[in-house]
RNA sequence: CGGGGCGUAGCGCAGUUUGGUAGCGCACCUGCCUUGGGAGCAGGGGGCCGGAGGUUCAAAUCCUCUCGCCCCGACCA
């Protein structure tokens, strides 16, 4: 392709409302702009690291003998009915009516029509097992989106159904997505992990995500480098350190209008770990007191799994409950339910003597009170990693989640009636599996994972082009001509390759090639050609190399081809 | 939805406190010149100051309402 002939706006300026490193360079090199909040065009670079992408994907989908349909955007809400997300989602579906005032959605996923396919279309077990994919717009109306591209109201997805007899047959169709997911990531060129994940709303038995390191990210995961333990925050846990056991008589201490853990923990000289924080909570059928150390926090989400949904109590619901002031609430001596987080299992410590101005020293937990032990806190830097037998700590990294796979069991097919005759001629649900990517963040953290203070470093496997041909100066016959005979070369060994064609000078042009990030750079010059020689630039390492004019094309196509095997094979 | 910030030329910004009819850099157009890391000189085009209403002789500037965008949080099949 030239460049005088493709839509490349490149900007010398970063426009003031990106925030997240793929969205400046994204927006300076020419590859996005925005139409509205969440929405945006994607100009001839970044469709063509789309197609690149959704390429990758389609052949390892195929791999796993999954097959490409293609569904509508729009979709009655009868069958959203049927599985009750209709009225479980709220304001983030977009839904509309048509003209004769039927409901309508646009497809925030597609488990319903997939489910609905299904339905009509497998009727015995010996039409399983069934991987259904498509690669297509979803809509969200996001109640937040942000970092340009990462978190949008309108996105492409990558989705795929698999439809199973049986538990084993789905684990099968679960481990082949394992495997297609690793090639895909590992060839788009990311570092990537699959974590635990929360199952959630999907309602289904287990789930695991494939997140990409980025400070951009949304997520964090606790990582074990020694045994591998990875999970996502949200329902990751872990042994904590026991601080040392300090021997403390029981009595009652006064803190005069010492009230939070920081507080007292002050006023009385002992660190945050020998406290435990007693929170009231009120859940939908009762009060419950939740307990956790002193130096930690409470994970909500983790305890709403374990008691259902939840509030705060407000100051007078303590007072009535408890009988007792916020600020000194302790967990010994009330007959409510108490939930206490597995940290405080030993040890001796310090909490409210619910009176107010007194806390209680030297409690002894399931001595003076009697607790549901529980994984409630929230799992930080540091802390021991949940299946290491020796003591071994966790990192914490912040991530992108780039993909997920959820084991959704029966929850879709039994309410859109997808069933199947097995062996025996007993009706029995359809097993199934959802499994997403959006390239679109694959993009993203390929971009926030290779770039430096020039631009983007794209890996060459999706980069928009493999190679950028730089003539310095349009002026000089010989070198220009050169220039294009190595282009029609590696066009001629199907390399995508773009030519800087343009009538600037060269600053501007390496300038604009390192902002978009063309992996492989070679430079025609005037001086070069007469010394007979051209330089092949790699991006990324920022060192040239320098090819007989005579060798060039046959050698430069050479070590793309093997840059592309590394990615393809690692 | 709660908290914060910002809307002035394509982009980045100044001007708003103290009202007087809009400016700078980059980009763009013309010419000259220059050509291995975003050159230089000269000339030029482009803005209902997000929108509506109000106060005033006079509003980018003050007041009211509204719309949009970004960030933090909540939320996130």
């Amino acid at each position: 392709m030239r460049y005088t002939k493709t839509l490349i706006p490149t900007l010398r300026e970063i426009p003031s409302d990106a925030e997240a490193i793929s969205h400046k360079l994204m927006l300076r090199a020419g590859y996005i702009r925005q139409l509205a909040s969440g929405l945006y065009i994607y100009l001839p670079l970044s469709l063509r690291v789309m197609n690149n992408i959704n390429t990758i994907i389609r052949e390892e989908m195929n791999k796993i003998g999954a097959q490409e349909v293609l569904m509508p955007v729009l979709h009655p809400a009868e069958v959203w009915m049927q599985t009750g997300r209709w009225d479980e989602i709220g304001a983030e579906m977009f839904r509309l009516k048509d003209r004769t005032d039927r409901d309508m959605c646009l497809a925030m996923t597609h488990e319903e029509i997939m489910t609905w396919l299904a339905a009509r279309e497998i009727k015995s077990y010996k039409d399983m097992p069934q991987i259904w994919f498509q690669i297509q717009t979803k809509l969200r109306d996001e109640a937040r989106p942000k970092s340009g591209i990462l978190r949008t109201r309108e996105f492409t997805m990558k989705d795929s159904y698999s439809f199973d007899t049986d538990e084993q047959a789905l684990q099968l169709s679960y481990d082949k997505h394992i495997q297609a997911y690793n090639r895909i990531f590992s060839r788009c060129g990311l570092k990537y992990y699959m974590v635990d994940s929360d199952p959630g709303m999907m309602g289904g038995a287990m789930a695991h995500e494939y997140m990409a390191k980025s400070d951009a990210g949304e997520d964090e995961i606790a990582l074990c480098d020694k045994c591998g333990y990875a999970a996502n925050v949200e329902l990751a846990v872990s042994k904590c350190n026991q601080p040392e056991i300090i021997d403390m008589k029981y009595e009652i201490v006064e803190t005069p209008n010492k009230r939070t853990v920081e507080e007292v923990s002050n006023f009385i000289g002992l660190s945050a770990q020998y406290f435990i924080k007693s929170l009231l909570v009120i859940g939908e059928k009762m009060p419950v007191l939740v307990l956790v150390r002193g130096d930690q926090m409470l994970h909500e989400n983790k305890l709403e799994r374990i008691i259902g949904k939840f509030r705060h109590a407000k100051k007078d619901e303590i007072q009535t409950i408890l009988n007792v002031e916020a600020g000194f609430i302790g967990p010994v001596g009330h007959n409510i339910r108490i939930l206490a987080d597995n940290t405080l299992k030993n040890g001796t410590y310090i909490s409210g003597a619910n009176k107010k101005d007194y806390h209680q020293k030297g409690i002894i937990p399931d001595e003076h009170f009697k607790p549901e032990w529980q994984d409630i806190h929230i799992v930080r830097e540091g802390e021991l990693c949940p299946k290491c037998t020796s003591p071994t700590p966790l990192r914490v990294e912040r991530v992108i989640e780039i993909g997920n796979i959820f084991k959704l069991g029966t929850k879709y097919s039994k309410a859109l009636n997808a069933v199947f005759l097995n062996a025996l001629g007993e009706t029995k649900p359809i097993i199934m599996g959802s499994y997403g990517i959006g390239p679109a963040r694959v993009a993203a953290a390929a971009v926030e994972q290779n770039n430096d203070a020039d631009g983007i470093i794209w890996p060459v496997t999706i980069a928009p082009f493999a190679i950028e041909i730089i003539p310095v100066t349009m002026k000089d016959n010989e070198s220009t001509q050169l220039a294009f005979e190595i282009y029609d070369y590696l066009k001629s060994q199907s390399i995508e390759v773009l030519i800087d064609d343009r009538d600037e000078r060269p600053g501007v042009k390496f300038k604009d090639a390192d902002l978009i990030g063309i992996p492989y750079q070679v430079v025609v010059g005037a001086k070069g050609v007469k010394e007979g020689i051209v330089e092949l630039k790699n991006r990324a390492a920022k060192d040239a190399i320098k090819i007989k004019i005579n060798d060039a094309g046959i050698e430069i196509s050479k070590i793309i081809k093997e840059a592309f095997n590394k990615l393809n094979e690692s």
